[in-house]
DNA sequence: GGCCCTAACAACGA
DNA sequence: CTCGTTGTTAGGGC
């Protein structure tokens, strides 16, 4: 699923396209949507795109009256392209946004687990991903000291959009494990975290870009380091350990420290 | 820990002893009181016993201007009668009422966590162990589908009296595992359920009452049918399995039918 | 074995 | 391999 650097590289690609068109239909086929159809039909159509951009691990529509439309894809959602003829009939179509010229967005997902939320209420304290520090990240690790740092990591109430396959990136390059215990962890580890979240984020970001420069949807995943099925030793020539840790698949090697 | 049928008999000897009754002074000794020392005594010295009811596992003493004194023994609290010279010293002394006619009652628990509430607030909603209806336990099956059967049985937000020895009564005489699911009991076991309930605590209370007529405290177990630490058949000569769930010893039989 | 609160964890449904 | 909800377990305190 789309986590953060994905999410980012779509957020830019959709705001290309679609800023400043102004909606013709909003129609909803999920399960999951916190207003009524009619209320989000109501609070769109007529209304311009301001901004396209990423908050977490979803994509949040600001309109020009200030509406905010949030679109969280889950594993296996995606977004489409069409046009206001074709977009109503696109298989497993969760929301459709058509526009005045014709055109049309659509959030697409073969498990139908997107989810759709207008105006949601935002947690201002949790950070980005892109935004952690070490201040905050030591305050996290004290009051929660018997947490794996993994679990902290991916967990959406403590940072935005880190998941399972970056959380292991990071902390490869931290060189911690996931095993470590929040509170076990020195303030040397957690300056090597602080350090290693935004470089592991941006160079994801970066590789996105030049790799799938119009993505709006699905993964692409060949150039992590250790989180990749496929791969046997790290980069830096050690075996990669592949276990369950509350119930995700984490991928880490003997070079992280484990404090315990 | 006293259950409905025990605490039914002490409320029915307390009213005896303590109806009519004027409170010189109220001496609260023990950790665990919903208002500050002042405020009870201010609200009960010179107010006349109207009343003393068991409410759930409480023993709630109404005053004539409407004040009501809620004790909950806990584990192994009990009611002691004294007189106004005495009973300040009695040990594990929690609450002293000394009445105008130099007599008085006092609560006294070695473990120290009997509690006092003055006036607390009582979700009529929540139906007294001897008031449950059909519907109303239907209801709750539906709503919590994947509790134990025990668990809700013993949950004091859901029947009020019932705990770990009554609830193992009932569960044999209807002929259900405590482990058996909510959501999984079919009508015919929530009719026998309905129905055991009050067989058994109607039958525990007039034993306690032909044994112990005058009782005030501490626990006779002695008639129950499967909870009793010694015991090995059930009257009907099945043996008794002695099994924790949810931390609670609980003695059942394979006569027990388990919904799953 | 009582009740309350919190945290951590597992299972399930959407 | 998501998120939210529900229930279980363990711990500390009273």
């Amino acid at each position: 699923m789309p986590e953060l650097p994905d999410l980012t590289v779509f957020a830019e690609n959709l705001a290309k396209v679609v800023t400043g068109k102004v909606v013709a239909a909003a129609e909803f086929r999920g399960k999951r949507l916190n207003v009524a159809p009619e209320e989000l039909s109501l609070s769109l159509v007529s209304r311009r795109v301001a901004a396209v951009e990423r908050a977490g691990k979803e994509i949040s529509f600001r309109m020009d009256n200030g509406t905010a439309l949030f679109v969280h894809l889950m594993l296996k959602g995606g977004f489409q392209f069409s046009d206001d003829e074709h977009v109503l009939q696109l298989p497993s179509l969760i929301l459709a946004l058509s526009f005045k010229d014709a055109t049309a967005l659509a959030v697409t997902d073969p498990k139908r687990l997107a989810t759709v939320n207008l105006n949601p209420r935002v947690d201002e304290r949790v950070p980005d991903g892109l935004a952690v520090t070490r201040e905050y990240l030591q305050t996290v690790f004290r009051q929660r000291p018997r947490v794996p740092v993994k679990t902290l990591m991916i967990d959406q109430k403590i940072i935005k959009g880190i998941g399972n396959a970056y959380s292991d990136e990071i902390l490869w390059k931290a060189r911690i494990s996931p095993r470590s215990l929040a509170g076990k962890v020195p303030p040397e580890g957690v300056d090597a975290l602080v350090e290693a979240i935004p470089v592991v984020l941006r160079h994801a970001i970066d590789e996105l870009k030049r790799r799938t420069p119009d993505a709006i949807s699905g993964e692409m995943r060949d150039f992590l380091d250790v989180h990749l099925s496929g791969r046997r030793l790290s980069p830096t020539g050690h075996p990669i350990i592949k276990e369950e840790i509350n119930s995700k698949i984490t991928y880490y090697t003997d070079e992280q420290r484990l404090y315990r």
